[in-house]
DNA sequence: GTCTATACCCGGATAGAC
DNA sequence: GTCTATCCGGGTATAGAC
């Protein structure tokens, strides 16, 4: 990931930047995911890095940005393997992985959760950020669904898209009724959702 | 509601202060909506009703406990007339219509998204007042969707509760895409959930 | 009870010195 | 790159005016 023959050819000590850029990443990523994004602030981020919030600061100049490195370094952690899963076992199976692996993410999760309602605000920093996320989320599902389709394992009663939509938005809703009480079972309630919208029995009468 | 009798038995003129309340409250719920709740000031509402920030915080001790009553406010408006068309049309009819009536309510809509995301974290105030709320709106659905199955209009497939927390779920989730991207069309995909949980024909194969 | 003014501490952001 | 110092705007608590 690091480009560092890239812009410096010289011989410049680049490396180190690199390094403290994700060191902060990482302390913000802790931070905003116990105290929330609002929450957390860029003194308790430099203070657990035992360095000055200028510094901070420096190498992200605004919370705003350090706030979309955070959500990018956290999207590529899961999505570095999610599209393998999904395209060799299915949407169903693929999305129960990854919803069992969210059960001991608490925290990422709710920060995903919080962030993204602030992001719904059109002026907020990181609402194109999440467009472009669920965007893309939406055309991979999609995807997944048409091949899940063609291999039998799904019949195409609605459109993929719709589908795919519908699976991520319960999915997100399920996972807010989770953080707000934790009996909620998100496996049991989103594999109504998943059976009820890709294995249907096809449907003898056609209501117009 | 107001109840000057019991604690002034004197003469007071307490309908006042009510009113106060009541147009801090609308002031709050518009800036809040717009601004979001952690965007939105104290000041800004002060300032919006010519009065002074101290006077806000008199009939309000918190900006939390201003929130509370903008979400209770918000609520009643919504739940006074919902279970009657829950139960007179169905799950199915009441909850396109509610989506429905909500598309012109984009503002409240946002800000109820927003305040349920940052709810999540446990130690935020209205973080009782969301989990309750939900408890109560799948109790309500469960029951309008036992209503349903009896009446023939949805087969029981599923537990009501289970479908319950779907159908709210992919609702929340529906509405973020849809706050997010505007041509996201919540009626289309929740119907998709709707028809998929509720009227589900009677599968002949019974998978363990 | 109702309203106001003041001050306190904590945010993020900026400028300038080492 | 990193720091100290400063500015402005938050929520909150207190004292005092009608």
């Amino acid at each position: 990931m690091v480009t560092s023959e890239t812009q410096a050819p010289k011989r410049g000590p680049y490396a180190k930047s690199a390094q403290r850029r994700a060191d902060i990443v990482a302390a913000a990523t802790e931070v905003f995911a116990t105290r929330g994004y609002h929450g957390g602030s860029l003194r308790d981020i430099a203070r657990q890095l035992d360095m000055s919030l200028t510094s901070v600061v420096h190498h992200f100049p605004s919370k705003t940005a350090l706030l979309l490195a955070v959500l990018d370094s956290a999207e590529h952690t899961v999505d570095d393997w999610l599209p393998d899963v999904l395209r060799q076992q299915g949407v169903r199976a693929a999305v129960l992985q990854v919803v069992e692996w969210n059960l001991d993410r608490v925290e990422l999760i709710r920060l995903l959760t919080i962030v993204s309602g602030e992001a719904s605000a059109p002026d907020h920093p990181a609402h194109e950020w999440f467009a472009h996320r669920y965007s893309t989320l939406v055309d991979r599902m999609a995807a997944a669904i048409r091949i899940d389709i063609d291999a039998g394992r799904a019949s195409a009663i609605a459109g993929p898209r719709g589908a795919a939509r519908a699976i991520i938005a319960a999915w997100d809703g399920l996972q807010l009724q989770w953080l707000l009480d934790e009996s909620v079972d998100i496996r049991s309630d989103l594999t109504l959702v998943l059976d009820a919208l890709l294995q249907p029995v096809p449907s003898p009468v056609q209501v117009e």
